[in-house]
RNA sequence: GCCGGAAUGGUGGAAUUGGUAGACGCAGCGGACUCAAAAUCCGCCGGUGGCAACACCUUGUGGGUUCAAGUCCCACUUCCGGUACCA
């Protein structure tokens, strides 16, 4: 069969997209016989349109996919909807649509995009989060997490708009002001559900370790961060007057002696009773209203001006039996330690820039050694290590060595102890919207809060429900779904109505995917025990922590429960994060309006050039901002790759990749046959393990470019032929996970019978890529200087001795001594003369 | 603020382990083909000086280590992401 003169991307895109879907070409199942693959990018929010975000993201993936399958992997690449969420609701305020018509028109709209581009989806496996047959898991999970205490409820703030009378995202929040009615938002302590992620916090932390060299470094830096682990110790401070007392976490225990001052968070539940009746109560109500309010950013710089309020009460130093006042502070997070510090200002500079505000006293504790400090000229906190002073039996002791000896003696006197404490806090689920996953819990009001039962799931989402204009949940306000039956007494009873945050959907859906339509129950073990772990994950940075660590304990918490291997540690174990596709310098999101329709482009240039396009344009990892011009050069090669078929019909014969390997003495069938060789090396090199597109597609390039260059010569005489077929399959080959349209499309003409998705990637061979003779850089003192050719395999002596009797080299050495050569073998030569 | 990144020609980027800076493209310029245009093909393309050979400068800024630094170290600048209810 002849190829067209005219390259018709529209046509022939289309008929193997209809190929493909009618064979089910991408379908998979467990095959024992082939090591598996299992292979995911993160999935869609269906927010409407795909964007280049999107596509670069599945264009990433697709070639993995694809080159897997080549290289005779059993390859799982699913794909689903992350369906549940915020703007859905958005949506129906600003256009009366209900959330569900709107999520499963988007995701039609989206699925037949997605389908425009080529991608090779099992698409049997797709799953929508919104759906019962998901979502009904998940809340059988919650509840086997309640029952083991992962799952547990309590008061926590919360972005309240007064006049809205709703809860606000803090993306709803601009300027700490309500995003549609523009009140002031306020902070309301509401009873919410938490997954207990914090009694994973040593095994998340560890087990990064099990993820070094399959993840980005930055993201595992970032997780432990995140978590945040540091140990020290925790200390009783008895409140004046009371049998209760404050308890603060401090790395800074060998300092104890120099605390001055009790700082609590507003927020701390101690706050009320300590100021109850005092006579300045109003001013402090004041302050805590005002902090409570301020920005959450803001109360964490630490260039913010420190601001405090004295309680009137006092608290005792466990050992020196002084009285500390109490204050309230600022800079105190709640939800960080137990959200009280014993404030040292001599040795820590929060402390320090608070005391000298409010003119509290400043005692020194640990001295620089051989110095004595001055509290009252000093001019910042002196935080460096050195020798405890002022501190009763500990004095003289270099003060880490204090730090050990006090907290024994807190254990002892029964007043604290060792202990650790992270960053990381529980995780909130509650969520006080509409269009998510219910939790399923009943509120009795002789039995209190009682779990659905099991077999009562799954609590569905009313649908025939009006979505209200002020963006409050309608669930409350519908009694069909709110009233109902106490599953322990069978007396009234009333359903929680706060729906899950829909990071829990995108915790599991990995797992899901081995299984998407067993409907028993949520995983097949069998199906579990084969694919998992996904073998690479490939999405956004901008998930390098919360989803990223969310699936990670969803993965520990399902094993635990015994609905994973108990071998099963982590989700993914390799991740490719790539970076964003941006437009006018910053993200392309949905909620900014600056969205690239990839459609237009498709349109005009068919989806195997947006594809190539789209992964040359940058490395996977990097940013890059979205031009249109540029595609033009992805369209011109694929342009010439075609024309380069069309023009040699003579050489259309069902010729396979690296074919050519008779010996050769011609000069040119061994340099393209070096390249095509070579090519082979470097582009599996380049998407096997560095996940560097870009510089693949460029070699292609390249082997095309000497493909064409050498065609003149090599079609004279049949062996020239030989080695120019080979290159050109060779081409194809590689070619095929970037454009595989277009690539199937030339391999039929070429009179192959099976599909190129069925060849195997080739194999490149060390004796096409040996070369007689090798250049040598030479430098003199570090600059270049000249060239010389060398046999290859010369030794160092013989690339010594000829880059030393080069002209230019000779020129550049008058009248200096040379000190010393250096050979890099292969590559350099640096002569150090003066 | 804190945590994590990034910065290379007019432009997207390449340089894989410290060893030839600018691969491969885009844009531009010159030429061929054409009545003309498009497409295609050929050539040039970091800066300064020079007729040229060539020399000097150049990877955000300033220091340092090294025979050798885009790459390693220290100190900065700007931009981007995350910051727990956007997903």
């Amino acid at each position: 069969m002849a190829l067209s003169s005219r390259y018709d991307p529209q046509s022939l895109e289309e008929k193997w997209q209809k190929i493909w879907s009618e064979k089910g070409a991408f379908d998979c199942d467990i095959d024992t016989s082939r090591p598996k693959y299992f292979l995911m990018e993160m999935f869609p929010y269906p927010s409407g349109r795909i964007h280049m975000g999107h596509v670069r993201n599945y264009c990433l993936g697709d070639v993995l996919a694809r080159f897997r399958r080549l290289q005779g992997y059993n390859v799982l690449h699913p794909i689903g909807w992350d369906a549940f969420g915020l703007p859905a609701e958005n949506a129906a305020i600003k256009n009366g649509t209900h959330p569900a018509k709107w999520t499963y028109s988007n995701i039609d709209n989206m699925r037949a995009q997605l389908k425009r581009m080529g991608y090779a989806y099992d698409w049997r496996r797709e799953v929508a989060t919104c759906r019962p047959e998901y979502y009904r898991w998940e809340q059988e999970f919650f509840l086997k997490c309640l029952k083991k205490g992962l799952v547990y409820r309590k008061e926590a703030p919360q972005n309240w708009c007064p006049s809205c009378h709703t809860v606000l995202a803090n993306e709803q929040v601009v300027d700490g002001r309500c995003w549609r009615c523009d009140s002031p938002v306020e902070q309301k302590d509401l009873t919410q559900w938490f997954f207990r992620i914090t009694a994973y916090a040593d095994e998340l932390l560890a087990d990064l370790k099990k993820l070094e060299g399959g993840w980005p470094s930055r993201v595992l830096t970032m997780q432990h961060n995140w978590i945040g682990r540091s140990t020290g110790a925790e200390i009783a401070f008895r409140i004046e007057g009371r049998e209760e007392d404050i308890k603060v976490f401090s790395t800074r225990a060998d300092t104890l002696f120099g605390v001055t001052f009790m700082t609590l968070a507003p927020e701390h539940p101690l706050v009320e009773s300590l100021i109850a009746g005092r006579g300045n109560e109003p001013e402090i109500r004041a302050f805590i209203e005002r902090t409570r309010n301020m920005d959450r950013l803001d109360r964490q710089s630490e260039t913010l001006e420190k601001d405090g309020v004295f309680t009137g009460a006092y608290c005792i130093n466990p050992f020196t039996g002084d009285r500390i006042p109490i204050w309230l502070g600022n800079f105190v997070l709640a939800d960080y330690g137990t959200g009280a510090v014993m404030a040292v200002p001599a040795h820590d500079q929060r402390d320090f820039d608070f005391a000298r505000r409010f003119g509290i006293e400043i005692k020194v504790v640990v001295s620089p050694a051989g110095q004595e400090l001055d509290p009252a000229s000093m001019t910042e906190a002196f935080t460096e290590p050195g020798v405890l002073v002022n501190s009763g039996e500990f004095t003289g002791m270099p003060n880490d060595e204090g730090r050990e000896a006090i907290i024994r003696k807190l254990g002892e006197t029964g007043r604290g102890g060792p202990t650790v404490n992270y960053r990381l806090r529980d995780w909130n689920i509650s969520r006080q919207r509409y269009w998510g996953a219910p939790i399923p819990v009943v509120y009795c009001e002789r039995c209190g809060v009682q779990p659905v039962k099991e077999e009562d799931l799954p609590v569905l989402l009313p649908l025939d429900v009006q979505t209200c204009d002020d963006g409050r949940s309608p669930l409350p306000s519908t009694p069909s779904f709110v009233e109902t039956v106490c599953p322990c007494c069978g007396g009234p009873a009333r359903r929680e109505t706060d729906t899950m945050d829909t990071f829990v959907e995108s915790s599991w859906y990995f797992a899901r995917y081995t299984s998407p339509r067993k409907d028993d129950a949520p995983f097949d073990e069998k199906a579990l025990k084969y694919w998992l772990p996904v073998d690479q994950y490939i999405g956004g940075v901008e998930h390098a922590i919360l989803h990223l660590l969310y699936s990670r304990f969803f993965t520990k918490m399902l094993r635990d429960c015994g609905y994973f291997p108990r071998e099963l540690d982590e989700p993914f174990s390799r991740l490719l994060t790539q970076g964003m596709v941006l437009l006018g310098g910053s993200k392309m999101s949905k909620s900014k309006g600056n969205i690239v329709d990839p459609d237009a482009m498709v349109q005009k240039y068919g989806a195997d050039t947006v594809r190539l396009f789209c992964l040359f344009a940058a490395p996977p990892e990097r940013d890059f901002d979205w031009t249109d011009s540029g595609i033009e050069g992805a369209s011109r090669f694929v342009s010439r790759v075609w024309r380069m078929f069309a023009d040699m019909e003579a050489l259309l014969a069902p010729v396979k990749a690296c074919s050519d390997l008779s010996p050769a003495r011609d000069e040119a069938i061994r340099s393209l046959r070096r390249i095509e060789h070579a090519t082979v090396k470097k582009v599996g090199d380049d998407i096997g393990s560095r996940s560097q597109f870009n510089t693949a597609i460029a070699a292609i390039m390249e082997l095309v470019n000497a493909v064409n260059q050498y065609r003149e010569e090599l079609a004279t005489t049949q062996a020239g032929c030989a080695c120019l077929s080979s290159a050109m399959a060779t081409v194809l080959t590689l070619l095929f996970p970037f454009t595989p349209h277009l690539c199937e499309e030339i391999w039929q003409a070429l009179g192959h019978e099976d599909m190129l998705d069925a060849e195997t990637w080739p194999e490149w061979k060390e004796e096409a890529l040996a070369r007689d003779a090798i250049t040598v850089v030479v430098q003199v003192n570090g600059k270049l200087r000249g060239r010389v050719e060398v046999p290859a395999g010369s030794g160092e002596d013989e690339v010594r001795g000829a880059a030393l009797a080069d002209a230019a080299i000779v020129r550049h050495l008058e009248g200096k001594t040379v000190r010393k050569v250096i050979v890099v073998p292969g590559k350099l030569v640096n002569i150090v003369a003066n």
